[in-house]
RNA sequence: GGCGACGUGGCCAAGUGGUAAGGCAAGGGUCUGCAAAACCCUGAUCACGGGUUCAAAUCCCGUCGUCGCCUCCA
């Protein structure tokens, strides 16, 4: 069965052919590491984690790159204003690496909460000024830079199809262009390398043939992913608003100094919304993974509400609808546990879920499919082995999950063993008022055939 | 100001020409001494107004509304 995908680049969907025999090649724009992650940057991560299990149900070998953003991303994109990075430091008073490398674990935690599957390879901007001043000179040699009094600069003008990805319109933004470009030619011209500013220090910086300074933003992602993935590989991935600036100026990087695209599928994930707004990170207030957390709620409840919608669509938070995705998890979790062993997998429904995973991540078919077999009429074992395999693309961790063990107080379990004897005794009045006191003690009894349940109100 | 997207039942959200997936909530029911769990049943004509078509949520035009990008952003 084919896998189809969407290309931003050609705004259609294209049935995925890998280049090579041997991996598919995939680079997901990762954080800058200047302050932590809030949940609509990690819907994208998780977009990004479906594709590659999805590549992976496909039979492909997937060699996956992420990037680190520890220097150069500059509070503007206009090339001016301070470096993130920089200013994080001057925020919190530790150093602009020990910021990099505070923020940097708190990502992984994360990732690793949401059950995202860890790049193969992650690599940091920092750990690679020389690949990334190679590819500066490179552009350099075949003309395309000019330099001004605070740095190197891609001169855009000279590539007749830059901002072809984003579908620009150059001439409309040199006309209706509200920043200041300042001494730049072009207003879509950007830095390739910045000078460290006259008689400061700053925390990162490094000689070029240029003069000391740092990276611009863009080359990184160009000079890490060819050097781990090669000039040309399948698939480039980030958020939405990468469209129109970094990705367009990756390429316009990459065609400059090797005459080659960058990437053969360009996919980008959209944003969530909260309440109908954006959630910024610059405006101050957002919502963290463990902001949920916090609240009670688990991780894998945000994976799920995320696999709600498409990944190419906004997706609104709302409190409510988280609420609703907790309990769809609970409940899946709690049938593939009672349901025993696995047996073999439904032939029938996998296709009809492959075929919605196929169609360029289609989540909320896949899992409309996931919701037929649970309440189908298939056995058991035959619904858990189903279920367990379309988790290898859903990634909610259904195999591994346990009730949770609460520990229950002795006098709890006096008192259930009191209500069991009231029972059995037909004293129903004496069993309810035992049931009432367990319940103010903030536990809860369920009887089921095999006898009392005990559960605490708080682990639910 | 320029560009773009969207508006589907209480909430989240599929579907982009043939008469509305799914989840959650709500109401009803089965089961249960009670309760819970589980299961079953019930609800939307798709912002509004025109148009094209045998046929439109799905195409075109207009109106209203919301959101995004052009400023950092996943």
């Amino acid at each position: 069965m084919s896998l189809r995908l969407y290309d931003t680049y050609t705004r259609s969907l294209r049935e995925f052919q890998p280049l090579r025999e041997d991996y598919v090649g995939l680079y997901t724009c990762g954080p800058t590491v200047y302050n932590y992650a809030h949940i609509g940057n990690l819907r994208t991560y998780i977009f990004e984690d479906i594709l590659r299990r999805t590549l992976e149900f496909n039979g492909y070998s997937v060699k996956h790159v992420m990037n680190i953003t520890d220097v150069g991303h500059l509070v503007s994109d206009a090339d001016t204003g301070e470096d993130k990075m920089e200013k994080g430091s001057r925020r919190t008073g530790k150093s602009a690496w020990e910021i990099a490398e505070f923020y940097s674990q708190a990502f992984r935690e994360d990732l690793k909460r949401l059950n995202i599957l860890e790049p193969h390879i992650w690599c940091r901007a920092t750990d690679h000024i020389a690949e990334q001043i190679a590819l500066i000179q490179c552009i350099e040699a075949k003309g395309y830079t000019y330099r001004l009094s605070d740095g190197i600069y891609f001169d855009t003008s000279k590539l007749p199809d830059y901002g072809y990805l984003a579908r620009l319109d150059v001439e409309g933004l040199q006309a209706g262009a509200r920043i200041d470009i300042g001494e730049k030619r072009h207003p879509t011209d950007f830095a390739l390398w910045k000078f460290s500013p006259s008689g400061q220090k700053r925390q990162m910086e490094w000689d070029s043939p240029w003069g000391v300074g740092f990276p611009g933003w863009h080359i990184e992602c160009s000079a890490m992913s060819a050097k781990y993935l090669g000039v040309f590989f399948d698939i480039h991935c980030g958020g939405e608003d990468h469209i129109p600036v970094h990705h367009t100026n990756e390429i316009a990087q990459t065609e400059a100094c090797h005459g080659t695209r960058l990437a053969n599928f360009w996919m980008h994930g959209y944003f969530l919304q909260v309440d109908e707004e954006k959630m910024s990170k610059s405006s101050g207030e957002f919502l963290r993974l463990q902001t949920l957390i916090d609240k009670g709620y688990d991780p894998l409840s945000y994976r799920l509400f995320c696999l709600s919608a498409h990944y190419r669509a906004k997706l609104n938070f709302t409190w409510e609808s988280l609420d609703g995705a907790a309990i769809s998890l609970d409940r899946l979790r709690n049938q593939v546990y009672e349901w025993g062993e696995p047996g073999d997998v439904d032939a029938n429904y996998a296709h009809q879920f492959t075929e919605q995973v196929n169609d360029d991540l289609n989540m909320p078919r896949a899992l409309a499919v996931t919701w037929e077999v649970a309440r189908s009429d298939l056995p058991a074992p035959i619904r858990k082995a189903t279920i367990l395999y379309f988790d290898r693309v859903l990634g909610l961790g259904l195999g591994d999950w346990q009730p949770p063990k609460a520990e229950i107080p002795e006098s709890i379990l006096a008192l259930v063993q009191q209500r069991q004897q009231a029972r059995s005794e037909k004293r129903w009045a004496e069993a309810d008022a035992l049931r009432q006191q367990i319940a103010a003690a903030g536990y809860e009894v369920e009887d089921t055939p095999q006898g009392p349940r005990v559960k605490s109100k708080k682990s639910e």
